[in-house]
DNA sequence: CTTATAAAAGGACAATTGTCCCAACTAAAA
DNA sequence: TTTTAGTTGGGACAATTGTCCTTTTATAAG
């Protein structure tokens, strides 16, 4: 449910400490929005620590919550291979501490550091490798067997997020997901 | 619905010349399964030619279809950077022609082919960009949205794949399908 | 030509999920 | 304190979707 990468992490604080120029720690306080959805950026975002969500809004304002992304993961990459435009927003749900870096400098180092370039690798293949298996299960099976998925990899989940943002990760209505825990009382 | 990569193909096809042993040409019929969920691999395909399905299939023989993917796209990359197991079933839906390259070739590819290198960076990210709204739509609209979307894209979507097939992508039955179908004309 | 087997189509009913409400509670703002 | 907005919880009903079954047609195999 909250992705992480450690390894990644890791590796940026030594890049911090080489490349002094690079990286800007900023921090965000809870509910501030960080990225938003369709828009042009030159800059992209490694979660030093705290927990955001990605999350897709549609026209009828229905959000989509794409994953909850904790310390290590990087938002904002995906533009510098595309050259699109941002396709999700990214609000903070805790108290957030981002490294920041440019388009310019990420590429110069894709370019010239073979280990971070591994690494994007890496959490690129994650993502996709996370997200396959998620989506085939949200779709095939029922809301019970979702949240009971749920609670075996996070018990306190409900604890940890809103109720709207669980039915939100979920794709679901906020009624459906109340009167499914209550069923499983 | 049908993934295609050109200009991948197109650089492939150059690496083919220049690494005559790197690449081997093999050909699939329709309804041949080329790769099989939890197995261990040691090579991974480019498709030259023809269409593909890839989808996973869970304990209730359910499937579910990630992608359709034409000319260009790869697969059973995602396990060289894992070192899992591959997670889904690739299956011929037409005549295949693929290039199979090992692991050990693709990694060197990746390290010393700067070029090589950034397509599949791309290819990585576009695989990401395609899944977030795929998933997203399909969770939060109706059948009858997805089929009209699905229709917009590809008007004979109906003639190219079976039924079954079609359902298994959206994730829905085959008679949600019908009668979704049958309403809508 | 027969015989399996798969694909397509849809009726009838049940289960799931969403929509539209209203009410209680909390926390923050005036 | 009062007010406002956000979160939680759930009743009643409607709409959507799935399950189970049967029939027909097409396609491949013997």
């Amino acid at each position: 449910m909250i992705r992480i990468n450690p390894n990644f992490l890791a590796y940026i604080e030594i890049l911090v400490q080489k490349h002094l120029d690079y990286f800007i720690l900023e921090e965000y306080a809870t509910r501030e929005v960080i990225l938003k959805q369709n828009k042009h950026y030159h800059s992209l975002y490694i979660i030093k620590s705290g927990i955001t969500k990605c999350y897709l809004s549609d026209e009828n304002g229905k959000d989509f919550i794409q994953e909850f992304l904790g310390e290590g993961m990087e938002f904002g990459e995906l533009e510098v291979f595309s050259g699109n435009l941002s396709f999700c927003n990214i609000e903070a749900i805790s108290n957030v501490k981002l490294y920041k870096i440019s388009h310019k400098n990420y590429t110069s180092l894709l370019e010239n550091d073979s280990v971070f370039n591994k690494l994007v690798m890496k959490s690129l293949a994650a993502k996709i490798a996370y997200k396959a298996p998620r989506h085939s299960f949200q779709q095939s099976y029922s809301i019970e067997e979702n949240i009971i998925k749920l609670k075996k990899s996070y018990p306190n989940f409900d604890k940890i997020f809103s109720k709207k943002d669980i039915a939100n990760y979920l794709g679901i209505t906020l009624r459906s997901l109340n009167r499914t825990l209550n069923n499983l009382n």
